[in-house]
DNA sequence: GCGACTTTGTGTACCCGTTCACAAAGCCCT
DNA sequence: AGGGCTTTGTGAACGGGTACACAAAGTCGC
């Protein structure tokens, strides 16, 4: 019932990215009343393989009691810590578009562990407008309400035009971490964090698969003969 | 100048992943009139390092020439034929929330290589809705609707409890590749492929980092010093 | 036509992450 | 109290992907 003490340093990337996978998993036991669970479950919970569940929580140190399993409400906690969810990180969304509205209603809603404190867009039909509760400001100022309500975390989901310029201006304020939609490599100095989610790329990598699978008549692939 | 001889089988799964990048970086420099680009030029445009580039393009292929680097268009070509994006793929989004909205609007116009031939939702006040010039149909005629269509790619967007279901039946009438954006892991049968984007999960990701850098008043991290 | 220069394509070494398999460790039942 | 059962945590082997560095291959100037 040792806590953490020499794991503190480095978990590995593979291992962040899949914590909040986990944690939705362990969120729903709790909710369903479950209050122990084995590695075995929890990893089909969350859509991987046990030995891979283990290995990535051994990273946090050794929570989980062999022979029985993990204790959910004490687990989800870690987690939540390990992520620096504990508190909520203040957010600034920048475009305000279909996505943009999209997020506000999303981030405002559903999600634990974050909450928006400034929608900010360019076009003055689009300042003034209520969305999810917040008054949408203009992006002219994006420095004073950044500095003013700490935002650490920006998202941005501007055309892809304008998306390294606002980049810039939240760096410069200190944002340490950028989620970027815009269709768009961003350029950041050392220690800046930025993540892409990109719905093309992600389509685009579907289709090359469904372009294997399908026989279409476009190139021979004699890849594989399947039993008719 | 020959084409692909022998470099037909098994492109990483890494390297696929970056292929779009590639392709928009390719695109960008067709707009702009460039018809020659070296591997250190395109690298730079897409945010990886050179030889990472050229590594990747030798699995498609010997394109490129030694002394002079790649023909733009060429190139922007071969990787839109290895990505299966040579026609148009046949898409069905379900579930129109914000979310959903924003897909529809976004693939709708944007985006290259595939059309959005259905979209469906449960919400009688939202069937019959126009949205980027197609109007709502009925989540109940999906089996219908995809087969006539020929839907290959589905994309998700409804609520978590929701989504297991909508994939299901996708998956019984022939769709091979599912996009998610539900918060949920889906279980699909072998061959057909699923991709998630989750937009808490990415955010949590960025706390993670931020968590590190700040120092904030509840743990002791004494990482790095920097000059102030 | 040839030499110098540029840039690709790749052999090689390395590193991170995954998987296997099992010993260590705790609980439960008798 | 102790043996057997279950499950964790991890050493070790493995594999895919990345980075380095350079030889091969082509262009351009003279």
């Amino acid at each position: 019932m040792i806590a953490d003490p020499a794991a503190r340093q480095g978990v590995p990337e593979a291992t962040v990215a899949r914590l909040p996978q986990y944690l939705r998993a362990l969120s729903d036991l709790v909710e369903r009343g479950v209050s122990t669970v084995s590695s075995e479950e929890l990893a089909a919970a969350a859509g991987v393989r046990s030995a891979k569940l283990r290995r990535d929580l051994s990273h946090l140190g050794s929570y989980g009691v062999r022979g029985v399993g993990y204790e959910v409400a004490m687990l989800a906690h870690e987690i939540t810590r390990e992520l620096g969810l504990a508190k909520d990180w203040p957010v600034a969304i920048v475009g305000l578009g279909n996505l943009g509205h999209a997020l506000a209603a999303y981030l405002g809603f559903t999600t634990r562990g974050f909450q928006v404190v400034a929608l900010l867009d360019r076009d003055p039909d689009v300042i003034g407008e209520e969305i999810a509760g917040m008054i949408v400001g203009s992006v002219d100022d994006l420095e004073r309400i950044v500095t003013e309500r700490g935002v650490a975390i920006g998202v941005i989901a501007t055309p892809a035009a304008s998306a390294q310029e606002v980049c810039n201006r939240f760096v410069a304020v200190g944002v340490g971490s950028v989620l970027n939609f815009a269709p768009c490599v961003l350029s950041v100095p050392a220690g800046v964090d930025v993540r892409k989610v990109d719905l093309s790329t992600e389509l685009q990598i579907l289709a090359f698969h469904e372009q294997r699978k399908a026989p279409a008549a476009q190139e021979r692939m004699p890849l594989l003969e399947v039993a008719p």
